[in-house]
DNA sequence: GCGTTTATTTATCAGCTGATAATATATCGT
DNA sequence: ACGATATATTATCAGCTGATAAATAAACGC
C-alpha cells in the first residue's frame, strides 16, 4: 500500500507501468466499464455471493468507490448480468443456417464454430450456471430466445433434409426438444470444460463434427416419426 | 416461537403432531439424520452460501445445535456432499447394458430410465451444479466414475451394434466423448427442468427414447469413423 | 424418586459485509 | 496559478454470520 501511495504521490508518467492502466484518477465511463469487466470476471470465479471488498481489492480501488458507480451491490450484480447475456446472439446465424448453398451439415458445424466462440466462454458460462441456480428467470428469457430464434429455422432445414416437405405446419415442441439433445450435448461438452474444469484431449470441433454428423445420419430415419408423433 | 414453546412445555405426547417430529429431543443418530436431510433440501436450493441460521430455522432447532452434531459449517457441507453423491450408481446398470438378450436401445432406455430416477432429481442436480461451480474436484471425481465404469462398457456394445468386432482395443477418448455428446444431451435436459426450471410439456422418456434411436441409427455408420479416427 | 448424563437452548463474541458520511486529492477551466 | 468540480480514499456503522460457552431441561440408570 505504502509503495503504492508513494508512486502515485511522485506521479511517475514516464511509465506508462507493466500492468496497463495505473492512472489513478478515470473518466466515469472508463472505471464503470473497468469495474464491470472486473465484475464479470470476479462473479464468474467466485459466484454472485463474492464480496466487494475482494472484488474492489483485484480491482485496485477502494470498496466504497463501487458505490459512486452502482447503487448497490445488486445493481452492479444486474449490470453484470444484463453485459454478459447481451448482444451474444448474432441474427447472421439465421442466415447462414438458412444458406441451403451449403450442405445443412456444414451449416450447422459452422454455426457451432461461431456460436461456442461467442458463447462458450469460463466467465459466460459460469456466469450462465450461477444464474440459473439463483435467478433462472434469466435463463428461461435466454431460452425462449432461442426456441424463438434459434430452433425454428433448424426444425424447418431438418425438414427438409429429412424429406419432409411441409414447411408451413408450426414446429412442434416435440421436434424442438428432439433437435436440443444434440445442442445441449455440444453446450454440456463446454460445460464440463469450463465449469468442471475437465482436461480434456479430446479437440471441441471434432467431436461437434462427430456430433452433428451422427444427428443428421439418425435424423434421415427418426426426425419424421418426431414430426408426425410417431 | 411461545406457542412452540407453550406445546413443549406442556408437552402434549396425545397428538404425534401435524408434521412428522415435533418429538424436541432426538437420539444424536436421528437428529444428524434430520439436519443432514435438511441442509441437502436447504443447500440445493440456496447454494453453500445459505446460512446455517436459517437452516436451523428450516429444522426447527436453533443454530448451536448445529455445531453438536458438525465441528464447522464446512464439515455439514462435506456430509452434504458425501451423503448426496455416494451411492448413487448402481453396478447392476452394467449387467442391464451387457445384456445381448435385449436391444441395444432396450438396453439403453431402460438404463436412463433407472439413471434419471436415480439422479435426475433437483436436490442431486442442484447440489451437482453448485459443487461443480465452487469445489469441482467432486464433479471430476464422478465424472471419473463414468469414464471408468459406464463410457468403456457402453463403448463396447457401441462396437458391436455397429459392427466392429474389435472388443478388446481400449476404448478411446474419442470414442467416450462421442457417446457422452447422448448422455450430456439427456443430462441437460434434466438441467434445464430442475435448474432452470423450464416447463416443458415434452416426455422426458418419450423424448429419451427419439434420443437414443437417433444416436444408434446415426452411429451405425458415424461410430466406425470416430474408432477408426476417421 | 433422585442424581447423573446429555440433548438442547440462551447469551454472546469476533470478524465479515454492504453501505454511508466525511475527508482528501487529482483534474480542468479560466 | 488558482479555485471549482468531481474522483477517490479514509473512517465508520449496523446487521449478519460462523462459532463458542454457559445455562436449561429432558431422559436414563439405579
Amino acid at each position: 500500500m505504502s509503495s503504492k501511495t508513494a508512486s502515485k504521490t511522485k506521479a511517475k508518467p514516464a511509465s506508462e507501468a507493466k500492468l496497463a492502466q495505473k492512472k489513478s484518477r478515470l473518466s466515469p465511463a472508463e472505471r464503470e466499464h473497468q469495474i464491470i469487466q472486473g465484475a464479470i470476471a470476479y462473479f464468474a470465479e467466485a459466484g454472485f455471493s463474492g464480496q466487494t471488498r475482494e472484488l474492489s481489492k483485484r480491482l485496485g480501488i477502494t470498496q466504497p468507490l463501487l458505490y459512486r458507480y452502482f447503487a448497490s451491490k445488486q445493481d452492479l450484480v444486474d449490470r453484470v448480468y444484463q453485459t454478459v447475456f447481451e448482444g451474444r446472439w448474432n441474427p447472421q446465424w439465421l442466415a447462414l443456417l438458412q444458406d441451403r448453398d451449403l450442405p445443412l451439415r456444414e451449416r450447422l458445424v459452422e454455426f457451432y464454430r461461431q456460436y461456442s466462440a461467442a458463447t462458450y466462454r469460463p466467465e459466460w458460462i459460469r456466469i450462465y450456471m450461477y444464474a440459473g441456480l439463483s435467478t433462472p428467470s434469466l435463463n428461461q428469457r435466454y431460452i425462449k430466445l432461442i426456441r424463438r430464434e434459434l430452433l425454428p429455422v433448424v426444425c424447418r432445414e431438418l425438414r427438409l433434409y429429412c424429406g419432409i416437405d411441409d414447411q408451413a405446419t408450426k414446429v412442434s415442441n416435440e421436434e424442438m426438444e428432439f433437435y436440443w439433445s444434440l445442442h445441449g450435448g455440444i453446450f454440456y461438452f463446454a460445460v464440463r470444460h469450463h465449469v468442471y474444469q475437465i482436461k480434456n484431449p479430446v479437440d471441441f470441433m471434432g467431436n461437434v463434427g462427430f456430433a452433428v454428423d451422427n444427428f443428421l445420419a439418425g435424423a434421415k430415419t427418426v426426425y419424421p416419426r418426431v414430426v408426425s408423433g410417431r
